[in-house]
Formats: C-alpha cells, sequence, structure tokens
DNA sequence: ACTTGTCCTGTCATGCCGTCAGCTTACCGC
DNA sequence: GCGGTAAGCTGACGGCATGACAGGACAAGT
C-alpha cells in the first residue's frame, strides 16, 4: 500500500533515514500543538528533532508539505469513525444511545487530533484542495453512514421524506466538528462541558429522524 | 468613544498618516483573501499599499496586530446580526420565518466576512484571547438573544426546560457557523446550496422549540 | 580494507523581518 | 514668507529563515 519513502531529490529512503524523517513528523506535531501555525519554522523543528534545517528539506519540500503527510496519516485513521453509525439502530431507546456514543466518539477524534486538524481546516477554508479532500475523508467517514442510516429510515417510513438525507447528514457532521473545534467557546457562554453531550446528541437524534428524542 | 489613533512610537496620526494607515488596512483585507494566511508579508502588503515596509511598522506591531484591527471593526459590524433573533416570534408559521431568516442572515454575514473570521476562527482555536473574544462577540451578538428567546419559551411551558438555554443556543449557532464557513464541503457531498437552508432551519426550528418544524 | 549507496551537515546566496537615523512634508504662529 | 515643530516616509542594516549543493560520515556487503 504504502510506496517507497523517497526524499525530495528521488533517492529512496533507507532505516535511518525513515527514522529521521519520522522523528521530523513527530517534533512537527508537537510544535503544531504547542504555537500559532504561522510561526511554526522550519529551523525549530529540525532544532527540536536534533538535526539540521537541511535535513528537513530532504524529506519535505516545506512545512505545508510535511503538515499534509501528518494530515493523511490522521486521514487513514479516521475509518474508526464509521463503526460509531455503521449497523447501529435508530429505533427508541437504542437511537438514543446511537447519538450519544456518535457525539462522543466524534468529540473524542477530534480532540486527540486537534492540532493538525486546526491546520487542516484552515487549509480547505483557504481553497487549498489537498487539505480540503482530507477534511472530506475525515468527515464522509461519518457522514457517508449516516446518510445512509437516515435514507434507511425514510425508506420505512420513519422519518422525512422531504428532508435531503445528504444535507442532512452533513449539516449534523458541521455542527459536531463545530462543537468540537470550539469547546473552549461554550465554557464562556457559562456552559460546562458535560451539558455538551446532552444538547448535542438529541439534537443529532432530532435531525436524523425528525422525532423529538424519548426520554 | 473612538481613542486618537497613534503610530507605534507613539506619535499621533495625521489626516494624512490616517489614509496611510486604512490604505495598508484594505491592502492587507484584500491579500487575506487571496493568498494563504500564512504566506501574507508585510512587504506585499507594503508594496500594494505603494509603500514601505518600514511604514507598515510605524502603524502597526506586526501582521497579526493588523490583522486583529480589521477583525475588531468586523466585530462592531455584528451588532447588526442581533436583530435576526430579538423580538421575533417562535410560535408556529412565524416560527419557521424566524427561523430561515436567522440561518440567511447569519450564512450572509460569514459569507461577507469570510477572509477575515478564517483568520479569526484559527486565532480562537489556537488559544489567542483577543482573536477569541472577538469571535466571542460576533456569536454571542446572535447567541444571547437566541438563549433569551429559549428561556422565555421555557418559562411559557412551550420548551423543553431540561435543555440548557445557553448550551442549546451555543450549539445553534456553532451550527450554523460551520455550515457558513464550509459550504464548499456541502457540494462535494451532492448538496446544492439551495438544500443548505431548508435543512438547517429546521434544526434550528427544533433545536428552540423542542417541536418539529410545522409545514 | 575497499566500495557503494545512504544519510547528514557546513556553507552560501537570497529574501524577508523589524529597527533606526535622518530626510521630506505639512502645519502653525508670527 | 519665515522659521519651528511635529508628522510622515524611506534607505539601509543586522539578523534570521529559506532552500540548494557538495562533500564528509556512516553502515553494509564483499
Amino acid at each position: 500500500m504504502t510506496g517507497q519513502v523517497r526524499t525530495v531529490d528521488g533517492r529512496v529512503a533507507g532505516r535511518r533515514g525513515q527514522e529521521t524523517r519520522q522523528k521530523l513528523l513527530d517534533c512537527l506535531r508537537e510544535m503544531l500543538s504547542t504555537s500559532p501555525y504561522r510561526d511554526v519554522k522550519v529551523i525549530d523543528v529540525a532544532r527540536m528533532a536534533g538535526t539540521s534545517p537541511a535535513t528537513f528539506y530532504q524529506y519535505f519540500p516545506d512545512v505545508e508539505g510535511a503538515v499534509l503527510e501528518i494530515a493523511e496519516e490522521m486521514a487513514k485513521d479516521s475509518v474508526e469513525l464509521k463503526e460509531l453509525v455503521d449497523g447501529k439502530s435508530w429505533a427508541g431507546k437504542s437511537g438514543t444511545t446511537t447519538s450519544e456514543e456518535l457525539v462522543d466518539g466524534f468529540l473524542a477524534f477530534w480532540r486527540k487530533n486537534d492540532a493538525i486538524l486546526r491546520v487542516v481546516t484552515l487549509g480547505a477554508a483557504e481553497g487549498d484542495k489537498r487539505f480540503f479532500k482530507i477534511r472530506m475523508t475525515v468527515l464522509n467517514s461519518v457522514a457517508k453512514p449516516l446518510a445512509d442510516a437516515v435514507k434507511d429510515l425514510q425508506a420505512k417510513g420513519q422519518a422525512d421524506k422531504a428532508q435531503d438525507a445528504a444535507a442532512v447528514a452533513g449539516s449534523l457532521i458541521s455542527l459536531l466538528a463545530s462543537a468540537a473545534e470550539h469547546q473552549k467557546a461554550f465554557t464562556s457562554w457559562g456552559v460546562k462541558i458535560k451539558d455538551l453531550k446532552p444538547t448535542l446528541a438529541p439534537l443529532v437524534y432530532l435531525g436524523v429522524t425528525g422525532k423529538k428524542a424519548p426520554r
């Protein structure tokens, strides 16, 4: 699957080279979570990795290129998010559980990949196709099975057929993504983090089924 | 209200100085909407404004400082968003209209200030208090009156009292903000922009009233 | 030990950053 | 109109990040 790892000038990287490369990626990830994206410099990353800027440029064209690498790694991990929706039931009480677990799982994933997702989101918003595609991969991993679930319910007459399934799923995933991104904002509105799930989960349930959540 | 405009070294700016300053801000705003934030350089802004980098540094400590200025201007404009909720009715049919106008108005404001809001959002997510506060100002201009509306309905027994009003309002505003930020994403899900309002508006209505939207 | 290919770094040209001294311009009182 | 004063602008400079290259260090096989 993973093609040969190559340096910028075309050589194939050996064992030691891959280690160095990985160390650079790790340090970059670390830097991203501690300083503003705009201020992340190659020289800092190199220093932290105990190597020189020249080495960095051997493996990556620039900071953005390395960030893309990290982002793609994360996008691969995001397949695990499918499990939050696939094969789950939306009927009655179990629907409540499904929506709660979806909210929980999604927020956890976002929090885990906080820093890199911030940069991906920015890149996507700025119109960069590569970042946009990565963001899509992550969100689609939930949005697609969710849209399928809505279509299923519509077919069984258990959900509002007038709603576009993909639009519903997209809106709900956006809601989750945005809530995940700005958890700090909620506290300033006097909302405790623990209030977030009880609020989001019913919204998801409502969006999917078109019915008020049972209690 | 607005104190004297001052240069970095303390001089008060006169007519000509203010013009230059404003031209720099305009050019920066332009640059932000055409190139990635990370790549916006002082020298480019200065060149576009037909002046020198040194002049830029006379009015702003750095790029971020100037961006903050633009953002604060925008935050002032955001008071107009209050009107989208204040004094509106959520009962029956008129509730549907209210939610639709809220969605429309909010999306329009966000689209108008696209570029600067992107940077504000990034800064806030990275933990910068100044950007965070500005983002709060914008979102609060809708979230506060919306929370009041929910409390009102709760008091009248027309909404679910178990929900925290502020949390509901916060989640809904986050939903709108996120949808506004990533309109392009929706099209890749096969969702037409015009499908967005019919999807978001009922979600808002549902969130506020806890009832399924009438049609 | 020698060869081969990978890996790292010293060094250099280039370009942006951020500051300062000093020159020019506008305004004001006389 | 004349000089004084403060505002406005820029050339120039040290400093640092970028990105390219060539050559030295190193590991592995022979």
